[in-house]
DNA sequence: ACTATCCTTCCGAACGTTCGTCAGGATGAT
DNA sequence: ATCATCCTGACGAACGTTCGGAAGGATAGT
């Protein structure tokens, strides 16, 4: 199928070079037709962006419920490191995270609205799924009742954030150094 | 003087818009001048954005070490949480951060080299000045000696990512409760 | 079995627009 | 008279997009 060719070699043009950067010819021509051609598949630039995203957001999601939901019987700390080194493992080799970040960060300005919306409730469906791992932590008496499970959430969201601010900025190895360092002192400040 | 209030115009929409989102014409326009009137005091648009690039990134280093110059009296604790929060004030006036982490995170294909290795050495240099604190902290028994000072830094510099992330996300509102989370379990981490 | 028809896919050619850039001239201050 | 500054005008190149048509396969009618 032309389309998935085009859906796969967009990607990893619009993780390099953004949307503006990004060129239809480009695109085209890794793929190996011309650019017009791409209008048998999509309405335009925008319809091949936006259908990028949707599909890679979903897939975000489904990464992290479906690790949550394999390693439930995991204690917390097991759960939550294993979470950060599997992201780093999973999404250096494929363009998923880095089109996703790219594209919440700085949206081509035109589809501002619709991105940030979506990163919003990407966001709000990330600490949905982790609340209840606190709670439950919680009752287990695994961490603190210093840290309210807000809190925690919150703090681990941010870790999270910093080893995707790694991945982009200096790639997997570095990100290990500094997801441990994390770790360690995330760990002993939420542990009892 | 022309040349700065162009330079002012740039920053802005190279913030908003990245390198390839920001015209020539519409920084013109902003400022009051014909495109064309740019060549009188740049060589191209690469010579302006590289122009900008450097003096905000000195501007960051300066930053960060007036703040410390300023406030090395202060505990550790209030140094780094003192810093956070002020960075959070300062990035929301100004344009300085945004286009800063959009250029190392995101740098133009063709300028790639030039910005990461400019990247890493932002990042040298942001280590070699927060050692100094850990090693201060860590000699006054302010902080944990299970957290190296190495690992302490490395943490606080994922602290500040994280705070970028949401700075450049959620806005400085979002940033505030993410740090207040993040900061509240880093202390506890690192503390004796 | 043969033909007519339709549909999908792709491409050549061209559209209008915007991009960064260059040359040359007008203006005004020193 | 020199110089900096900003202008008009124009340049080639690239952009996303549209249109018309060619090629091929599948389908249906005879």
């Amino acid at each position: 199928m032309t389309a998935t060719r085009i859906r796969e070699v967009a990607l990893k043009h619009f993780a390099k070079n953004g949307y503006e950067g990004a060129s239809l010819a480009d695109i085209a021509a890794e793929v190996g037709i011309k650019k017009q051609s791409i209008y048998t598949h999509f309405k335009g630039k925008d319809e091949l962006f936006l259908d990028l995203f949707e599909k890679v957001q979903a897939k975000e999601l489904n990464f992290v419920a479906d690790y949550l939901q394999r390693h439930k019987h995991r204690s917390i700390d097991q759960l939550l490191y294993g979470f950060l080194i599997q992201y780093i493992d999973c999404y250096e080799q494929d363009d998923n995270a880095k089109f996703f970040l790219r594209t919440v960060f700085f949206p081509p300005s035109h589809l501002y609205e619709v991105i940030v919306k979506q990163g919003y409730y990407h966001l709000e469906k990330l600490e949905t799924m982790l609340i209840p791992v606190f709670d439950q932590a919680l009752a287990d008496g695994l961490i603190t009742p210093d840290v309210s499970r807000d809190t925690g959430t919150a703090a681990f969201l941010a870790v999270m954030d910093g080893m995707f601010v790694e991945l982009l900025f200096g790639g997997a190895e570095l990100s290990l150094i500094r997801i441990e360092a994390s770790w360690l002192v995330y760990w002993r400040g939420i542990k009892k």
